[in-house]
RNA sequence: GGCUAGGUGGCAGAGUGGUUAUGCAGCGGCCUGCAAAGCCGUGUACGCCGGUUCGAUUCCGACCCUAGCCUCCA
């Protein structure tokens, strides 16, 4: 089955039929790096690991996913700590990729940063001036909205709605409420570069634009993001590189990616209940968060709460069983054949949730075959996780998280030995003495025809 | 006010014009010394009101409700 996804521009689903028939091109915005990551950073950053697995099955893939290393933010956060931002944005970079890869997501192919594409964003900024699209007053430059007709088509707003609908004062040296800046002053105590238009720094929107240019040329086979992000900062980005192109389409299909909220509230510092993903992996391994923001289709809110990450443990608990039971070890490895069931849904504009079933449904099989039957039944469940980036750990491995205490796991060996002496001396009270304080410690046990293996609660 | 998504069984969450989603929880059974795990079975679920249809949760219209965007935001 082909490949179909869901285009914001034309709100449909369409089949994906990349430009370059076997080269794609596929830009994400990143993190503005002023801080720890949250759950909703992470949502986009699982969900295009995901395209971009089932992506490479087929071509080859230039994924970039920049990291927006200056912004207002950033520069608050260094003023605040007295250092420059390099400080600031060094650290929450190396502590984004930290937990991107504990969640499973594998780097992108391009990473660019903003501070290394000045100059090319400054003659992106020259060109729209001189084809009529920009203008300079007071030190800026703003992106003349009325000069792109098309303007509004990928958020469907019209002009005249926003207009009437700006909240925000309109800055004095604006021609039009909706223009937006592409260059901003900076006074000294301020980072910036020089520029024809005096030393600044570049606007939010024409990094990205500057960026998908640069690493992946003037039109891109998929542009993704959070939903927010579609106005303005992808309808800026559209209005920009299309003018700057002379019209050439920016970006093919467009995908973005569904809000997660917190106990059905969203996600807000000032509710206080903004979750980092490092906290969470504190509570939860991270292929457990990660199948977590996978149950939920990804254009739709995924709402988080306690029980999303039990549930999402359960799961692997169970699809983790029937590895082990099946005597599947080892890490996995990209396997060459992918069970049709799993690869279907994702195809299906990565219905992750209809791929989950699948895995389920696989592990049924595994469970009720037999012999050399479920050896091979419980490869394609785990061939089945590949592209979901679940199901690769050794299962051993997987059972065996979590903190043990004072015990070690010999220690638990030999009390399931002595329990198994009981047991056959059929001293059933003094067997079940040994599991009760196991289990008191946290430590479930199983026998099994294969003997009795142990496992944390949890 | 403008724009955009949604309202599915106890919960989470897919999907479909007429036949099982799936997971968790529950209930019954098998297995087990007992458990656990696993397997088998089990739920008259599709916001409300009309319409189209032989038949609608699924299409159309109105209504009610929820969420998001319109300002930095994944």
């Amino acid at each position: 089955m082909p490949l179909v996804l869901h285009n914001t521009l034309t709100r449909r689903e369409e089949v994906f039929e990349p430009a370059d028939p076997e080269r794609v091109t596929m830009y994400v915005c990143g993190p503005t790096v002023y801080n720890f990551a949250h759950i909703g950073n992470a949502r986009p950053a699982v969900v295009f690991d995901v395209l971009a697995r089932l992506l490479r099955r087929s071509y080859t893939l230039v994924y970039a996913r920049n990291i927006t290393d200056v912004d207002d933010k950033i520069n608050a956060a260094a003023a605040a700590a007295e250092v420059p931002i390099g400080a600031i944005t060094e650290r929450f970079a190396a502590a984004y990729h930290e937990d991107m890869a504990a969640l499973g997501v594998a780097p992108p192919d391009v990473e660019p940063c903003v501070t290394d594409h000045i100059p090319a964003i400054i003659t992106m900024i020259e060109r729209l001036l001189q084809s009529g699209h920009a203008y300079e007053a007071e030190g800026h430059v703003l992106f003349a909205v009325g000069s792109f007709s098309a303007y509004g088509q990928l958020s469907r707003r019209q002009h005249e709605d926003m207009v009437a609908g700006a909240r925000v004062e309109v800055a004095p040296y604006k021609r039009d409420p909706a223009d937006f800046v592409l260059w901003k002053p900076s006074n000294a105590a301020t980072v910036g570069w020089p520029s024809p238009w005096g030393r600044g720094r570049p606007g939010w929107h024409i990094e990205c634009s500057t960026m998908a240019e640069v690493h992946l040329g003037e039109t891109i086979d998929i542009h993704g993001g959070g939903q927010d992000l579609v106005f303005p900062h992808h309808e800026n980005e559209l209005a920009q590189s299309t003018c700057a192109h002379a019209g050439a389409t920016y970006s093919r299909y467009w995908v973005h990616n569904g809000f997660l909220n917190v106990n059905r509230e969203k996600m807000a510092k000032s509710l206080g209940n903004v979750l980092l993903v490092r906290d969470l992996l504190r509570e939860a391994p991270g292929e457990v968060i990660r199948l977590a923001l996978l149950t939920a289709h990804y254009r739709q809110p995924l709402d988080w709460s306690d029980s999303v990450l039990d549930e999402a443990r359960h799961r692997l608990d169970r699809l983790y069983g029937t590895l082990r039971d099946a005597g599947v070890a080892g890490e996995g490895v990209e396997p060459a054949e992918l069970p049709a069931p799993v690869v279907d849904a994702l195809e299906d504009d990565l219905n992750t949730p209809k791929a989950l079933a699948a895995l389920a449904e696989l592990a049924r099989a595994a469970n009720r075959a037999v012999g050399s039957n479920a050896a091979a039944a419980a490869q394609a469940l785990r061939a089945g996780g590949w592209l979901l980036g679940l199901l690769q750990q050794d299962p051993a491995a997987w059972f065996a998280q979590g903190d043990l205490g004072e015990l070690t796991p010999a220690a638990v060996e030999a009390l399931l030995a002595q329990r198994e002496a009981h047991r056959r001396a059929r001293d059933f009270a003094a067997a079940d003495r040994i599991r009760d304080d196991l289990a008191a410690r946290g430590i479930l046990i199983e026998d099994s025809p294969a003997g009795t293996r142990w496992r944390h609660a949890r």
